[in-house]
DNA sequence: TAAATTTGTTACCGTTGGGTAACGAATGAG
DNA sequence: CTCATTCGTTACCCAACGGTAACAAATTTA
């Protein structure tokens, strides 16, 4: 029934994710999708509906793929203290490498769309949530794992705000060094 | 020379921080600080320069009025750990009393305009130093108070991110509780 | 092959965005 | 009192905004 789409959904949902990610709600336009995803809006609104349901969308989209990816980061490692390091070491690697000052788009999106629309600042509490669970997961059976993720979220997020607010490398180093110490030793 | 004001300047910026602080960059339009400050755009042009000056001086206010308000609530404490306990106390105070929910000014405008626009990036890393600074001075003559202030800055930041994405007022307590612990008591 | 459906494209809509020009009213300095 | 200066107000500018209507080309199902 119909004609088949000549674009892939997906591949179009992640270069709005890109966008939002990198400028927020207000400061992405229409007109910047249609360039991102090489789409006119037309079919943006007809695939995704509005620009507030492309948001959500791209928040979904996010959970999906860089939130599973770090993850599976965290849970490559053997012990606690690790698999956090090896989550930081690699944002630290973003910044260095490739210059990634995005940050976090759920860390950007909490401070940007939750106090005005409702509808995203009930999407961003669940992933925050869900967020800090994937960090007590990570943290094993160790006592107190849910107080202890608690604060570590908060680090993170701070962490992922510093970085994107522009400070260098070794300033993130050193913080995120500092973090780790909250961890126990030999917590898992 | 020339005639006097019929408006306070200084009571038209905090007027505009306050929009800016609610709303972000890109959420604020002129039209918002008219009505805010309750003065046509034109003045506010003649006084305050473009949008993106107004973004800048709206900064400098948020740090001459509230950060030097939570410098003062954290120097009244005689200890580390009871200073920043009074910190995060007054804040969760204004969500839970007022259902303030605009978060930190200056944290939101790291994951607002920082990666776009370079000038606010360097103002907003020069101002989380200083807070960071004041931190620092907070946590008394303790070895290694750098490295703490490090480390309580980030959680600060998200602590103030999730208040703004809408944590309840419990969620908030447990957080700063588990924040407090970080700091060595006796430190100072 | 016929019909129904969904595509991609073009054009358009009214509103709001940031920013500016022009000008009379007011008030300071000399 | 005079005059230069700065005020407050009105009007306007054009580009960009989010969103929609209309329609022909294409393609799957029946």
């Amino acid at each position: 029934m119909g004609r088949t789409k000549l674009y892939d959904p997906q591949v179009a949902l992640s270069a709005i994710k890109e966008q939002f990610w990198a400028n927020g709600f207000e400061g992405t336009s229409l007109h910047d999708l249609e360039v991102a995803t090489k789409l006119p809006k037309q079919t943006l609104y007809r695939e995704f509906g509005d620009k507030h349901q492309m948001y959500l969308k791209a928040l979904g989209d996010y959970e999906r793929t860089e939130i599973r990816e770090a993850a599976k980061i965290l849970s490559a490692e053997s012990d606690a203290r690790g698999a956090f390091q090896a989550l930081f070491d690699a944002i630290i690697n973003e910044v260095e490498g490739n210059n990634d000052r995005r940050g976090c788009f759920l860390c950007n999106a909490s401070a940007d769309r939750t106090s005005i629309d409702q509808e995203i600042g009930l999407q961003v509490v669940a992933m925050l949530d869900r967020w800090r669970k994937t960090f007590q997961t990570a943290l094993g059976p160790a006592p107190q794992s849910k107080e202890l993720s608690d604060v570590l979220l908060a680090g993170y997020i701070g962490f992922r705000i510093l970085a994107r607010a522009g400070l260098s490398a070794p300033q993130l180093r050193a913080i995120a060094g500092q973090l780790l110490n909250i961890i126990p030793t030999r917590s898992r």
